[in-house]
DNA sequence: GTAGATGCAAAATGTTTGCAGTGGA
DNA sequence: TCCACTGCAAACATTTTGCATCTAC
């Protein structure tokens, strides 16, 4: 089943409704294969429909989240990111803080370590996209050898 | 070395200056001995110095985190928390969203991750504090038998 | 004395809300 | 038709900034 129909499937579970807004945003999301701010993602969103409001585009993703359609991130810049949870399922994210790449990591390098957690504290960490900031292989080369 | 000795020697060090201001907000973080918010901090601060501005807060705090003193993590509720690096060194936290009990962990704890993140991609995570929300074991227990 | 620090007020930022009008089911 | 949804504007909360004044050194 395709992300549009599983949306749409869910909308229609909850006598919610189906509005251009929302499957713009569903198809900016698809496309950035990525976290983005909701900034960011409105103006991707006004691209395709320029009337289309931030407060829509905030309401659209608390949406999502509560379908468990995207992930929240709480960007170390107080600034949420959201990203489509679909079709590469769960992953992670380091950002170098020198030259802003992102590197992607699949859930399963986290998943020993929170086993390990739930195995000490009896704690489920929720499963939630993380982004570890830190300096790339390229960055840690140039800053050792200036 | 106490705290507040190391404070001043870095303080010092980088020819700032030790006001009455940041000697409160560090005794308030030591006492403390967790995490709290700005106005937290601010709040506590005033109860010994009313004069002392938010303003004042944040830059101290800001100050103190460039100095390694004090971690800064961020809340899910858009709220930054700040916590005295001192006696516990760098530690982590699990919050349960369910009745948001904190859990300490210590950071060897995620030392492996790291390790295996820097063999697999080269890339070295900054040393911060991490918090990871979830479910603990008392919530965990309520829902499975509710 | 001087540069750094403070208090005050105002701005900036990111997010949420109230409300009247619109449109999907 | 009905009620969920939208755009708009205004409110909100947190954090940052500009500037005149003050003070630790």
């Amino acid at each position: 089943m395709s992300c549009e129909e599983h949306f749409v499937e869910q909308l229609h579970a909850q006598g919610l409704r189906v509005t251009p807004q929302r499957e713009v945003v569903l198809s900016v999301l698809h496309d950035l294969d990525g976290f983005a701010s909701a900034e960011e993602i409105h103006a991707r969103v006004q691209a395709v429909d320029g009337g289309v409001d931030l407060s829509t585009i905030y309401r659209t993703l608390d949406l999502m989240a509560s379908l468990q359609l995207v992930s929240v991130l709480e960007g170390g810049d107080g600034q949420r990111r959201y990203e489509l949870l679909g079709p590469h399922g769960l992953h992670h994210h380091l950002r170098c803080t020198a030259c802003d790449a992102i590197i992607g990591v699949p859930h399963a390098a986290l998943e020993s370590l929170l086993t390990q957690l739930e195995a000490a504290y009896g704690f489920a960490v929720t499963r939630t996209s993380w982004t570890f900031p830190g300096l790339c292989a390229a960055c840690r080369e140039g800053r050792e050898r200036p």
